[in-house]
DNA sequence: GGCAAGCAATGACTTTTATCATATCTTTGG
DNA sequence: CCAAAGATATGATAAAAGTCATTGCTTGCC
């Protein structure tokens, strides 16, 4: 269970909060490709992702996607609208079959009374995705293209590693990665060539590798 | 003193936290174009804004300012890096001369932690901030620059209202909104032609006037 | 294993936006 | 109150990115 994940949102609760926890919640699956919120509807609480990987993401003009980020293991989905008391801003979708904790609104916010700590941890969470927000509004507004697309797959190797042959733990199609960008499919397309021609990454079908990782960071203008 | 403020981010304290907050600030003024808080700086405690406006930017590539979000009476400036642990992440400038109250980090801790409910109510507005992040970060990755534009003008006449003659409450300069809206100084100035020559919009000066609310709406596709 | 559907790749062309240059208008400080 | 600095305005041009059309490649399913 996501409970005794070792960074899990809910990793530093006592166990007697846990095991309340443990009884209070739900368990639920979701297939590649299943909505599990929705923009627009009222949360009813909280889901904690055991396994998989999920987008978040809103819809632009003209229905296009913007993905914001990737959740995965031990991260909270519903959080935001539910401790803002909005509307989900957010839809999010299971990127492959996903398991995953549900903890009603009632129960989430009996664990945050409860034990300041979290209430507190979550403060910090929630303030750190806004510096988080913060950086990707400075790229989109301010980058190009080539740099964001450079960016965003440093984004991805950070987030969800590589496999032994290098290849990036995540399948996205290249619409996907283009709605992460900012901007069109085909020009995604062209500059993962382009990158490839130059070396910095390799391709297979829709698996992708970093190969020159300070490269990337260099083309993007990330000096940390 | 902005803890008397009607919507300061203080207002739903006791009577008697607010009279030891009293006791632990101190009262700061800077004058227009004074840096508040500078990026990359750690913070030492947070501003609770009395009177004035603040732009919150970070410095993009070749030194271009991004303005994330502006500032106004009764809200904070630092407390993101403060509760998130992390170096600031935006710059604070006074946009004109503003008042503030400065509490040290340890002071508002014990703020935070005597008073769940103001706990609560931080994690509220983070939340909601996060929110607009996403919908701002939708927007600079779909929209173009005159549906930008048109809803920075919205957004600054919310939260800045207008005078008697109808002009917005904020006095930017045509740089200032570029670096808001993510586009050349030049895009800027041309789009705002435009828009006086449709009639959407009048300006005198760097003074702007909101003429036609709904065709704004319209232009920036917002449908609330 | 073969076939269909969905993806990826690429070229041609258009539109949008940035950049550079220059002129004119507004502030503001001495 | 006037001059200089700083802003705004506008045109010409270049560069970046989007759109449309077509072809070829994967992959998952029967």
């Amino acid at each position: 269970m996501c409970l005794s994940h070792q960074k899990s949102t809910f990793s530093d609760l006592s166990n007697d909060a846990k095991d309340e926890l443990s009884r209070l919640k739900t368990c639920v699956s979701f297939r590649k490709g299943q909505v599990i919120i929705h923009e627009g509807a009222r949360p009813q609480g909280v889901y904690c992702i055991h396994n998989g990987k999920v987008k978040l993401y809103t819809m632009g003009t003209e229905g296009k996607e913007q993905i914001i980020r990737f959740i995965t293991n031990g991260e909270l989905i519903g959080y935001r609208s539910l401790l803002s008391d909005e509307a989900i801003s957010a839809s999010a979708t299971a990127l492959e079959d996903t398991f995953a904790c549900y903890i009603p609104k009632s129960s989430f916010f009996k664990v945050i009374e409860d034990n300041p700590k979290f209430s507190l941890k979550l403060l910090k969470m929630s303030c750190h995705e806004l510096g988080e927000a913060g950086k990707m509004i400075t790229s989109l507004a301010q980058k190009n293209v080539k740099e964001r697309l450079a960016e965003i797959l440093l984004i991805l190797r950070a987030t969800f590693g590589e496999d032994e042959e290098g290849y990036l733990n995540i399948s996205l199609t290249r619409e996907e990665i283009a709605n992460m960008v900012g901007t069109a499919t085909e020009s995604v397309i062209r500059l993962i060539s382009e990158l490839k021609k130059e070396g910095y990454i390799s391709s297979k079908g829709k698996r992708i590798a970093v190969a020159d990782r300070s490269a990337l960071q260099q083309i993007a203008n990330i000096f940390e």
